[in-house]
DNA sequence: GCTCCTTGTTGCACCTGCCGCAACGGCGTG
DNA sequence: CACGCCGTTGCGGCAGGTGCAACAAGGAGC
């Protein structure tokens, strides 16, 4: 909406990936570099970005601030952060949190293992729906019309061999979550990287969040990852359960429920 | 420069501070709601802030990614890290590093303690030049020059009793500092809070950063603090070491070394 | 049921303020 | 010394940001 803002955006996603010169970013931006200049002295300003030691521009140390901050804001961060943890003490692996923001599915939170693989996903980064466990666990249990608008002028791009490429192969494997429980990644962004994912409810026995278990194929392959789903279910019920969701009595199963 | 970044990050600082509505936003930014909310879209867009549950708006998922990578960026932050924690835990105080960014000085890092009070300063953010300890520590062992660029405009505003109030009073305070090696912040800023600061020097043998010890009056008063200087002076001489500085030997201590 | 309030959205006209360009100076490198 | 890179400044043109008004939708309160 707002060009010069977007921009700024821009700027930044730049120099996170790593700190650039000022001409480098004028190129990436498509604009002049005085143009550049000036987006970045705003910046800088502010504390959002910082000239460094080596003349380059890196991200500002006001980020860390705001970040501090935001996360006391990120209720669901904070709530299933220790769940997370427990989980990740115990299956070993990179485990992930996704949540519905709006119309798009971004990563919350992350468990690295010490001595991993570093995955390409990063906390705030928009998941890919049609590839990542975490999106199919949650789109799976959408209403269809938020599914419909979400899923609107995406592209089904493959990324391996196995990404499904289509509509309704992705319908399909939705239906399948539903009936099984959980959600896959059979190496479907990464031809190395496999993973299982599990829906997280809320109060309102809407699904708004999913958990993930990603492993490289080398050290765990999908049916061993099946084997964890167990461990997987505990943890997203724990952290439903957290959120004030109560497991549905056999008599509440039925849409009546919605009246509350 | 940029009217709408400027305006951007000033909504990064409102959102931060505490989540506020659209109306809020505009009212605080004395521009139109329609402006306002054009504003908000595009920083959701780009994930800075978020529409939360409630209808107000929030910091974004993204800053927290941009911050994990922001602190890999921050050589000093990463170095400093470990001798910070122990500094914390063996005088169970609130520490802080302070570092030159151009021509302020900002907050990098702080360690808290559990159950303690939280203070005023957040990282990122810039530190109150005549107040505060580490500025006090940092600016006594600047070339004149820098000291004077970074003071013009500067007000010495009072905020308790002890506040300096002038520059005369406030060279003294430098020279004093230069003198004992430490710098003191004598409930300068919160009349319920007092520091003592010392500097970290570079490979350059130039102050770039600076460490301090915070404390309520109430659990330790600068007497007390006083009395942490020999581990204060152990963690800047150990972060000064980590960053390449060597120590003086008696014949470098005239102002000859400035030669290199 | 009703109203009142807030928010999202859209269209439009105005004019601000951003953009691109060019030129100069400083600094470090080859 | 020349060259390249960067910061800075002034200026004209015009894109795009801004303010305004009007409408729809949703919620709270009565």
């Amino acid at each position: 909406m707002s060009q010069s803002i977007q921009r700024a955006a821009e700027v930044l996603e730049l120099v996170a990936q790593e700190p650039r010169t000022q001409a480098e970013i004028a190129a990436r931006l498509g604009v002049h570099r005085s143009t550049a200049l000036r987006t970045l002295q705003t910046l800088c300003d502010a504390g959002l970005t910082r000239r460094r030691a080596d003349g380059r521009y890196g991200l500002g140390y006001r980020l860390a601030g705001l970040a501090n901050v935001a996360a006391e804001q990120f209720d669901l961060r904070e709530i299933a952060r220790p769940a997370l943890e427990r989980l990740g003490r115990e299956c070993r692996h990179t485990v992930h949190l996704a949540a519905l923001d709006g119309d798009a599915i971004v990563y919350v939170d992350k468990i690295e293992q010490p001595g991993m693989v570093r995955l390409y996903s990063q906390i705030g980064q928009r998941v890919v729906l049609h590839t990542a466990g975490v999106s199919k666990a949650i789109l799976a249990f959408q209403p269809s019309d938020v599914v419909e608008r979400m899923l609107q002028g995406h592209e089904f791009t493959a990324h391996t061999t196995t990404t499904i490429t289509n509509r309704p192969d992705f319908d399909r494997a939705l239906a399948a979550v539903r009936e099984r429980g959980w959600a896959e990644d059979d190496a479907e962004y990464e031809d190395f990287a496999n993973c299982v994912a599990m829906p997280v409810r809320d109060a309102g026995d809407s699904v708004v969040a999913a958990v993930s278990i990603t492993s490289l194929r080398a050290s765990a392959d999908l049916g061993t990852l099946r084997g964890l789903t167990p461990l997987l279910a505990e943890t997203t019920a724990g952290i439903s359960r957290d959120l004030g969701w109560r497991p549905a009595g056999p008599e509440t199963t039925d849409p009546q429920e919605a009246y509350r």
